[in-house]
DNA sequence: ATTATACATCAAAATAATTTGATGTATCAA
DNA sequence: TTGATACATCAAATTATTTTGATGTATAAT
């Protein structure tokens, strides 16, 4: 029981790690730092086509990296900070809890 | 010059994410969690090929995430604290210093 | 010397991700 | 109601990543 939870999380933490593993998505994060943007302040900032950036969004979206609001013709998007302190408390249980024990074989 | 410098890092981010975006490499870095491991330990551990343990060892490698000791027949691997604490820094910077302001095309 | 073990590397094949251009849907303005 | 804008979605083409099986290299045991 305990196991699917972390099953879960862990299921999260790979699609969170693979939506930061293209150079364009870490450019579309980047402009969220500064607060909301819609698709077609990507558009004007990075010179992506529509299409490519709807795609991104998809996956960051999907990832749970990102959240949405519509407000007429326009959707904008924003950091969702939950994943990232979700990612976070991963890296920091990386740092924290590994061991420097040697191995040896022989 | 110091954009060239955030730019390495940024570069190096990049890696290291891609290099966190297979499940066979979380997989692997996991069991690095208790330490030094050879190709063979992963391999008893995971029943992965040599040649596809080697392959995503090489990407690990690659974006520093990992370190290498080779001791006679055996090469033991092991979690590159530097790098990530240089991920963690970065996710840091998201959290800590990513606005909500909102935006309003109109 | 010969053989076995541990691992790296390579080229080909298989698979997956991304890009493109077209089309679809909803909202709004004229 | 017509046309324009913002964005999503789709299928096909392109490109990148991963897997496989074979071969190569170094170390060490017999």
């Amino acid at each position: 029981m305990l196991e699917d939870i972390s099953k879960v999380k862990k299921e999260n933490i790979s699609k969170l790690m693979v939506s930061f593993s293209d150079p364009f998505r870490l450019e579309i994060i980047d402009l969220m730092m500064d607060g909301e943007v819609c698709v077609c302040d990507i558009m004007k900032l990075t010179n992506l086509s529509q299409s490519r950036i709807s795609y991104h969004i998809k996956i960051l979206k999907e990832a749970g990296l990102i959240s949405d609001r519509q407000e007429g013709r326009w959707v904008y998007y924003s950091l969702n900070k939950e994943s990232l302190f979700l990612i976070k408390e991963w890296i920091t249980s990386l740092t924290d809890h590994s061991s420097h024990r040697k191995r040896s074989c022989e």
